[in-house]
DNA sequence: GGATGGACCGTAAGCGCTTACGAAGCTATT
DNA sequence: AATAGCTTCGTAAGCGCTTACGGTCCATCC
């Protein structure tokens, strides 16, 4: 005889009554409580989490999905290790586990997916790298399965998400170039189908507007997210009629190409070209002339997101808060010498 | 109605079948099977985990844990992700999933293992970052929860585990610089209390005796993993009696703050001091000039992990291999400017 | 003193699945 | 024709927990 049967056995009383005592119900005398408490901790007595969720319907645990190929992925550990810290450390305080999905092969995501959610292994879910339209929010929406998105999406119509602020960003950025005399400023933007590119580049196009640039699609350059693509880019943009003399980099990784053949031509970031990259990964950190960056807080985004979802599921939130929470977490700017 | 019932009541035939017939059991008839199969995928229908688990005794996803704290595990993303992936890719391959515990503080690390452990959510789990003395070790063997551990560590007697092959890393970089005229030659080794520290420096020692060089305490410094340590460190070689002209670093990210001094100095990383790195982190990539340094295939690692731990699950594994694999994973040499 | 109500606890059903056991039907063997 | 053996399937118990329901006991109140 095991788990609770094995407790109350011990102290002569019933299973009912054991449970309750765990679980803090009213109908036990404190009396027995403490008993049923004391014996628990004596025998490292800990519930099942599969009666438990069988019982209750509830899983304490909610799932991870970032749908993205191996290099995009890999070019983003960082900021995915620094949301994971965030959204277990406020699970962990609603004692909540995060399950990570295994990356599936871009083909069969969506039926990944849709197992897992039949098969019932959590509460609730997180989505990362969303598309413009995700196939991912709408079948979570008609399974009625609480989520939230890190990424805005044209999908979907009523769940609560959390975007870095591209347009803070794009606004800054451009007006820092400003400020230094700049008027041909390029931009890059991602090369895949990941939504925040669209955002990105209207942010750009707007803050351009803002200081009276009319917008020219030659200064707009799809990359992907390696230092290579910099590489090239510096030759792409000599050739173009009035070369841009700032570029605002959506990848700061291309930063690093881009330094080097600038290097390779006797040139200088900052003086000769400025660049202004998009979050300060480690990888660029450390590049010298120092790149102009901006900073996330990625443990808030990943608070956020992780409140987020629970303020969804109904037996843990209280009533579902009217209105999901859209929130553009905040980026700061962190001047370097690169422009 | 739902689930297993559901399918059975649609097609007029016991739960027991239908279970039967989705598990491929022997006795049920080829027809019925189809019928059940093709029933099954008509309705979605996906078997419940927690009644499956339940019956079962087995839960189908093993647990990830570090232990590390926030500082240590950020700047180890780029490692533990690429880790993650291939352990993801063969434990998906055979129906499991990989639960990532929270980082604890460290404090209660312990009692939080200890809890999961009680409560029976994984199958098997894989401890990163051993210390030489390993409570967990002794847990897990204690409670017969089938692990292996990334890392060596001198608790425990019986279990698979893989480390980095640092002996290598060590004689090949010794060799390197040996060759290369030095015989001042220091090294890093972590500051805390991670067992590769131990492993670290007594591979360096050997590694000198076999070039007939004497082990010379003054050069070994402790340092953290990032890059203050570095700056800081070329001051204090200097201040030394007969200061190294080589150096092999455990954490390389320590390179960066070197290499910024020795710029500030007018030295050269290569020509003035040599320095080798450990791992190519995509922080100390981009170094100009290149940091040699050794790579590993993150991925290999963690299949090997998950394949260590799925060995050892009775349910799953064949008869218990006899022998707990114990396997160093090569890494391989990228030879830069710097050493 | 009987009725009322509250505090506390035992009973048992049920969550969705697996599986030992046995029944039924059929074929093969003697 | 009777028996044995095989295939196929239904029955029901059980995995460990929660909880509605009802029972017991005691204090309280007319």
């Amino acid at each position: 005889m095991r788990g609770i049967a094995r407790l109350a056995k011990e102290l002569g009383i019933s299973t009912g009554t054991v449970s309750r005592a765990l679980n803090g119900r009213a109908d036990v005398s404190e009396a027995t409580r403490e008993l049923v408490l004391s014996a628990a901790k004596r025998l490292g007595y800990a519930p099942n989490q599969a009666a438990r969720t069988l019982a209750l319907g509830t899983t304490r645990s909610i799932g991870f999905m970032m749908d993205l190929d191996r290099e995009s992925a890999a070019s983003s550990e960082y900021f995915f290790m620094g949301v994971f810290d965030g959204v277990q450390s406020v699970l962990t305080e609603h004692g909540f586990d995060l399950l990570v999905l295994p990356r599936p092969t871009k083909a069969n995501s969506l039926e990944f997916l849709k197992r897992y959610v039949a098969r019932g292994v959590f509460d609730g879910m997180i989505l990362a790298a969303t598309q413009q339209v995700d196939a991912r929010i709408e079948l979570l929406e008609a399974a009625e399965l609480p989520f939230t998105t890190l990424g805005r999406s044209s999908s979907g119509t009523d769940y609560p998400w959390i975007d870095l602020d591209f347009e803070a960003v794009a606004a800054a950025a451009i007006a820092r170039f400003v400020t230094a005399g700049h008027r041909r400023i390029a931009v890059t933007v991602p090369s895949d189908t990941v939504n925040f590119g669209v955002v990105f580049e209207a942010a750009y196009r707007q803050s351009l507007l803002r200081h009276g640039i009319a917008f020219d699609p030659a200064l707009v350059f799809a990359t992907g997210r390696n230092e290579d693509a910099g590489y090239g880019l510096v030759d792409t943009m000599d050739a173009i009629p009035d070369p841009p003399t700032a570029i605002l980099l959506i990848f700061e990784t291309v930063a690093i190409g881009i330094y080097r053949r600038l290097a390779e031509l006797g040139r200088r970031p900052g003086r000769d070209l400025a660049i202004i990259g998009f979050r300060d990964e480690p990888t660029v950190r450390f590049l010298t002339p120092s790149l102009t960056c901006f900073s996330a807080s990625l443990h808030e985004i990943g608070e956020d997101l992780a409140r987020a979802v629970l303020s969804r599921i109904p037996a843990h939130a209280g009533p579902t808060s009217a209105a999901p929470l859209r929130k553009l977490a905040p980026l700061s700017i962190r001047p370097g010498e690169s422009g």
